[in-house]
DNA sequence: CAAAAATTTATGATGCATCATATTTTTCAT
DNA sequence: ATGAAAAATATGATGCATCATAAATTTTTG
């Protein structure tokens, strides 16, 4: 597996090197428990140690990464406790986006999440994982922005990340299609700038597929120790 | 202005130069715009640049800090709206986390909380306002524990860093006193066990002085451009 | 052969030299 | 004196050498 690093943002080359590990992550690119070594990335990246270094800190910090000891880097397994904690914070946070997104969505807005919807319909019906996955959250992504909300915006990316690669591995492992008929009902809500109603429907998309992803992680959990 | 860094963790020097600088911006040592710079740091703290530019990456990362150029590091000022912004994302996740303790609350966590109303009782009288600074965000922050939500803590520890500066500026300035009686209700609803009035409390403690604070940045705006 | 000890290896932390660039100061022509 | 140009300075980014330590491997010993 390469990463290629060419053409990214000079002045900061970790900034491109915490993308690339952010984006492998949310795409399940690298697995839960999955070690990593800054030695090994630097070399497939073509850069030095420094930048890797400081792309990891910062990736652990937001707990996207575990430093287990001070040199075993691991990708997190999520337990049905943390995994719990994150979905009550979505409901709360994706709920108050969606609230505030119906007041003030705009018609070039509106459009833009109907194409996604689109689009994402067509990923999962032709199969295409990483797509679909990629086009779900810019969904959840645009509430917050169409909710002008900035931090709140900031923060579930954070949190998407911790989820990311235990939901690509669910995903990959189940075959199970994707269901996104909930983004729908969120729409017309907004269409309707019923705030209450965005709300419901963003929360019932993320409760739904909830106790199939628990039951998931109880499995793993079972299986692994 | 010293920081020592004796005895702190060893095997991560970075770790110890984060929670002084955290440390500083919460109790307002550091002042909305003000610059910093790694080499003065890591002479302050007798380190080298390395730890002092690890901390201050991660500080940036969670926008506590600000590299408004790649050289030019500065406690951001908060603007009316991130103000707010910030605000809304704590009503819901203090609301969620007042809600959960209540149903989870221990005595001894309940006489945890009672001291900590009264030492910041005790401080805000004596005008000590670092004291009463640290208290009262341990107060808030002891809900997301008592919730057993530690993801939750982290985040809005994530969003205390940003306002730190200014609240610290603000109450500072003003010499206005720190009001906490709405902690008072708290207390009393998660010792009744009643959710809904811990949210309710804990609700209104934040949009209290929220006015004030308002006018404060309104006016500084306008002052400083 | 098994357990303990010693050695080697792997790997992140730290410090620091160098580089590029932004900022400041100085110089100089008008 | 003024503004432009040039030089000097400050400062973060990057790469890399070194260090400490944990893990793995080999050797030794009973």
């Amino acid at each position: 597996m390469k990463y290629p690093i060419e053409g990214l943002s000079h002045t900061y080359l970790g900034s491109g090197v915490y993308a690339l590990l952010r984006e492998a992550l949310i795409t399940g690119r690298f697995q839960p428990n999955d070690r990593l070594r800054i030695r090994d990335l630097a070399e497939q990246l073509g850069t030095s140690v420094t930048p890797v270094r400081d792309a990891i800190l910062q990736l652990a910090k937001e707990k996207a990464l575990i430093l287990k000891t001070p040199r075993d880097i691991r990708v997190p397994v999520l337990s049905q406790a943390q995994y719990a904690e994150i979905r009550s914070i979505r409901l709360a946070l994706e709920g108050l986006a969606a609230e505030t997104a119906a007041a003030k969505v705009k018609p070039e807005q509106l459009q833009m999440l109907e194409r996604n919807i689109r689009d994402n319909l067509e990923a999962v019906h032709s199969g295409d994982l990483i797509a679909a996955l990629k086009l779900n959250q810019a969904f959840h992504f645009a509430l917050a922005e169409i909710a002008d909300m900035p931090l709140l915006r900031d923060v579930l990316d954070s949190l998407w990340m911790r989820t990311g690669p235990l939901i690509a591995l669910a995903y990959g492992d189940f075959n199970e299609r994707m269901a996104i008929e909930h983004h729908w009902e969120v729409f017309h809500a907004l269409q309707k700038g019923d705030g209450a109603a965005a709300r419901q429907a963003i929360c019932t998309d993320i409760l739904d597929g909830n106790q199939t992803m628990m039951a998931f992680i109880a499995r793993r959990e079972a299986t692994l120790g």
